[in-house]
RNA sequence: GGGUCGUUAGCUCAGUCGGUAGAGCAGUUGGCUUUUAACCAAUUGGUCGUGCGUUCGAGUCGCACACGACCCA
């Protein structure tokens, strides 16, 4: 496995340096620079001017950052915003302790009179020996400055020096928080609420899936880390704030993969009077105003595959979508016990015999539709037996007013009509009960609390819940959601 | 959990049939001084992921393990 070691010569010899500077200047690590000016803004403002213009402004400039690249006198620096370098007189080259002693990968604070070379580039003409200064030694060599960091081990372990080298990296995290932040934008312009409620659960609820469990100390009690934040944002919705929105992280018991990491976030947002259907609109408004905002396009390519938020995305119920991307069975394959057991089996799916029809279907397009549905497109209809806090639909109570939203082969998001019967919740969460004592690990607990909240009464509602990660994945054309989470989750290494 | 591939200098990568470990970049020294992956000359740098085995001899062959990537469940 790749690790770099802790010591080479080229960082003892960057210590050295680092000693140098400390005896030279007396203070290592200075931070009394003030940065006046950012590169970004210097270059948007300056960059077009010609050099005898810019030298009739006579600008003095304060500029900070990490050096990136090192040609003879010019040296290049950027900041956050951007890029600039700066000149070193020959004379000043031959004075300057902090001029021999700097490196790639070290932070300096430089000022100057503004200048443009004679290749169009501007640059901080340096004229006094403190002028160019540097505020970090970094001890650590950078990786190459043409070839980046191809080790994708060491981009997910060590994010910073990722981040340092890679513009398409920092790009990801900047789309991500523009998406997030949009987000917020959007519902909040709508009366919707932020909240924040509990990671820490006494029952974890608002989804199917295993929870991670942890201690509390002094209570001397297991806890578990929350799957979903639904029951909770629905008992505010109870408690009257009738437009709830919380982003924040769920963990969930599960592998890792290229579409799973343990802790995701996810945004959750609550409706009063609001159904299923409304959600649809929303969740299609609400992609399509971010695509704008956020890439300033509705049309994206996500890997190898074109989409276009701006065209209606497209509705389809279960179960007509198992018919639409399987051709050689009809409706009577599907819509029968008997019938789609035997189709089940017919494509290698253990049927357990505690399933029921929606159950089996459910089981049907998970294995042969879902990767095939590029989208975007809402699958609708789901059973009322795999949703057991979905409102029953008024025509068939076999199925619920739900839908999940599936982009590039992957859901996305699910949203539903709330069930706020709290008769029929009760009923349902004891199915589930008994799922779990059956053996399913992932069926959900029974939650008194939240029964009670619904004999108050909840209003009609609707929530849904999106994927941020996996919604900023394909924002930022990222084949594995590792790419999109900052410091994602990695297997300890030895010793660790 | 299964399969395939990968792990060699700080970084990116070569390494033939099993026979003294290579290049570019970075670093060091000197030169050059309005460069654009700066250039010129010289030069330093290795637990070949870890362990065991086969062999006179292993980066190379075998087995096990660790971590990662991809595919499958």
């Amino acid at each position: 496995m790749p690790t770099q070691p802790e010591e080479n010569h080229i960082i003892a010899e960057r210590k050295q340096k680092l000693a140098e500077l400390q005896e030279k200047r007396g203070i290592a690590f200075p931070n009394d620079f003030r940065v006046e000016n950012k590169a970004g803004d210097l270059q948007a403002a300056y960059g077009e001017l010609d050099k005898d213009a810019i030298a009739e402004l006579n600008i003095t400039v304060a500029v900070a950052g990490r050096v990136m690249r090192r040609g003879g006198p010019f040296v290049g620096v950027r900041d956050v915003t951007g890029s600039i370098q700066f000149y070193m007189p020959k004379h000043l080259q031959k004075e300057s302790d902090d001029w021999k002693l700097l490196d790639i990968g070290d932070v300096v604070g430089v000022t100057g009179l503004l200048a443009k070379s004679g290749k169009g580039e501007l640059y901080v003409n340096v004229e006094k020996l403190e002028d160019m200064r540097i505020l970090t030694k970094s001890l650590r060599p950078l990786p190459d400055k043409f070839h980046g960091l191809s080790d994708q081990e060491m981009k997910y372990r060590q994010r910073y020096v990722d981040l340092i080298i890679s513009e398409q990296t920092r790009k990801v995290f900047e789309v991500r928080s523009k998406v997030i932040s949009g987000i917020r934008q959007y519902l909040s312009s709508r009366s919707f609420m932020e909240v924040e409620t509990p990671m820490l659960q006494v029952i974890p609820g608002g989804a199917t899936a295993r929870p991670f469990i942890t201690h509390h100390n002094a209570m001397d009690r297991d806890l578990y880390l929350r799957i979903a934040p639904e029951l909770y944002l629905k008992r505010l919705v109870v408690g009257g704030f009738e437009r709830v929105f919380e982003i924040n992280r769920s963990y969930r018991n599960e592998g890792v993969s290229t579409r799973h990491n343990p802790e995701f976030t996810m945004l959750e947002w609550y409706q009063a009077y609001a159904n299923y259907n409304d959600l649809m609109d929303t969740t299609e408004d609400m992609l399509r105003t971010l695509a704008m905002d956020v890439l300033g396009t509705t049309e994206i390519h996500y890997q190898g595959h074109d989409y276009d938020f701006a065209q209606p995305f497209e509705r389809l119920s279960m179960f007509n979508s198992i018919l639409k991307y399987n051709e050689q069975w009809t409706a009577d394959d599907i819509n029968t016990l008997e019938s789609a057991t035997k189709t089940a089996q017919s494509i290698g799916i253990q049927v357990q015999a505690s399933w029921g029809l929606g159950r089996v279907q459910t089981e049907i397009f998970e294995e042969t539709v879902e990767e095939k549905l590029y989208g975007p497109v809402f699958i609708t209809e789901y059973p009322a037996e795999i949703s057991p806090l979905a409102r029953r639909n008024d025509k068939n109570p076999e199925i619920t007013d739900r839908f999940e939203f599936f982009l590039g082969g992957r859901e996305i998001a699910n949203g539903f009509s709330e069930l706020n019967d709290p008769i029929d919740q009760a009923e349902r969460f004891q199915a589930q009960v008994a799922a779990k004592d059956g053996g399913d690990d992932e069926a959900m607990f029974y939650d008194a609390d939240y029964i009670n909240a619904l004999e108050y009464g909840l209003p009609p509602t609707a929530g849904e819940g999106i994927g941020i990660d996996r919604l900023v994945m394909f924002l930022t054309d990222s084949p594995s959601i590792k790419d999109v989470i900052l410091f994602p989750h990695m297997k300890p290494k030895q010793g660790e």
